[in-house]
DNA sequence: CATGAATGAGCCTTCATTCAT
DNA sequence: AATGAATGAAGGCTCATTCAT
């Protein structure tokens, strides 16, 4: 918040980011952001050409944040790779920070082919770190199976988002802890 | 379909359940509707009271097609609880009939709690289904292992179509094929 | 209700008059008399070539009950003019048959010269009849007295229904009894 | 009226009034509005966040209107009570003014509510003031004479003009002048 | 005749965008 | 630069009207 306040464009693009996040690109109005930063919309256009253009930057400062600023941050901390491994998908999939952009970024990357390129790179330089992770973690595993754990992995937290189900009297987190556990398994079932 | 001008409530809906598919909620727009059916708007209104109307409708349509329709199919064609297994995931995510619209219904969900409740409603019937073929196919597991096996499954089927990396020279559909080995492993991880 | 339902182009004309009374001109919408008619409203169309022509004839109906018939009841029931006056008026414009109609028209017929030029037959017609009851009641008056309680009595009993106002402790009708007895007061001023 | 684009919100009221008076309330339609008003609709939405917010704010002018500024208006000029009473009268009930509103809103009264609750509040002050002047004129009157003499008065002036009736040779003042002189008599009827 | 279906005009409202100040 | 005012293109909804069956 203080952060983003500092230039008035800086604070457009976190408006715009905050209303992505909760109501998807549609919700990306310039009157609707005007009105959260207590400015009529007329001033936007001194900062930005289009609505299109904020939504591009809007999108750039959502590529950085959850890719290098995030392999950045993990690699400050330090520590195994386990511990990296959890960092990395803590900071990228809890808070009310990257992950609900993340999840309306991918909803809206279905329907437009320029959003589904920059996502597809985003989850490209993820899946990267995941690997490099990944294979320290597990020296003696193939290549395929690396690639398996990692769809894996990488489904099971963004699936957990997305999907509605209840787990009776266990609560997700439970099961998500169960489920991660099954995937570092050390024998993890051979075909 | 039969002499006239009939089936226009069907196709009314029809038409916003792939509008729906496509472009999300906001796509479907009553306009848009009657232009793909090649009629104007205004008889719209002949079947629906309202724009709310209709995606109300779109909605019964899609969690009834979802939920008894699939497990009818599968239970039909029967098979054992393996087969079932893939028949139940082909049938809700393969194709362009049945996927994206739920897809689009997830993401919808997030901001609607309306859409919330019949989302949890439909995965929750999905994962009783789902659970019900998982002790089959492993009847030693216990409840806390069926319970993780089947948020993978589900995680893992839903979380790939919303993940865009690649898989280098792998194809999605190879990768998946071994993570899926992987989850039906015999021994697989203990906690 | 029952004659009204004799024949459907009646009905459809009481329906109207119903409507024009509650509504105004803008409430008579065919598609509204339709459903209080319980009929479709296509079929209007065999009835009336359009939706003025129905207009034309509430006005028609509402005309005739208005006058004609209004005084050939009084007529009918006999009694001095003074029983005549208090019938006339009664028959008018108390009850909720014609009042409610009549001020509709009323307010109409300020944005309508059509329906202005038809209000002044009615009331034309009625204040010629008043003044008739009106010099059988004080035959010693001269023409411009009655004139002049004519005005007084027929704007007393219609601009009680139009004025909003309360009076302390006194109903309306009290009020409106004894500004009556003023206007009948045998020695009225003299100019 | 100032420089450039000023006034413009007081404009939109104006022309609402003026609508209203010439039309009734269906008649005070937006694109109506900005059509007359020079501009186009959208602008309208800059001021009011709604037509019936609009239409608020022409009944709270026309209240204010008929009201406070024709009581204080009456008392700055001064004269006696006759002289005041003819003065309000003709304040409010002639010219194109205030009458055709009033008119307009009393039939609207009629259909909603919350306008006839207003009209409730406006008869009722002019009532008051109505009741002064007659006490002041006649001294002597008991108070159920004077309840009668002001609504005798007002349903006088209101219904002259939902009236439609012609008067043979005499105009319509001058039988409204004997009218009022019956009222005035100085021996009127005793009951 | 009456119905069901559809048309088209009209109105309200929202918003991105422009522009003078 | 920011504001206030306005534009114009959509899109939702209502209704009189037409027409084939």
């Amino acid at each position: 918040m203080a952060a983003g306040t500092r230039t008035p464009r800086a604070a457009w693009i976190a408006a715009g980011l905050r209303a992505l996040a909760v109501g998807g690109p549609d919700a990306v109005r310039v009157e609707a952001l005007a009105k959260t930063l207590g400015v009529t919309k007329g001033g936007f256009y001194g900062y930005f050409t289009d609505r299109d253009a904020l939504l591009e930057e809007v999108l750039d400062s959502w590529e950085r944040a959850s890719t290098e600023e995030v392999v950045a941050r993990v690699e400050r901390e330090g520590g195994d790779a386990g511990v990296k491994l959890r960092r990395a998908g803590a900071l990228t999939f809890s808070g009310d920070d990257l992950l609900p952009t993340d999840l309306a970024v991918r909803d809206w990357s279905r329907r437009d082919p320029a959003v589904a390129q920059r996502l597809r790179r985003v989850d490209n330089r993820r899946m990267d770190y995941l690997r490099l992770l990944f294979r320290a973690i597990r020296p003696d595993a193939d290549e395929d199976e690396v690639e398996a754990r990692c769809l894996l992995a990488f489904t099971l937290v963004i699936g957990s988002h997305f999907l509605a189900a209840d787990h009776g009297a266990r609560t997700r987190a439970e099961v998500l802890e169960r489920a991660v556990q099954l995937l570092e398994a050390t024998d993890p079932g051979r075909s």
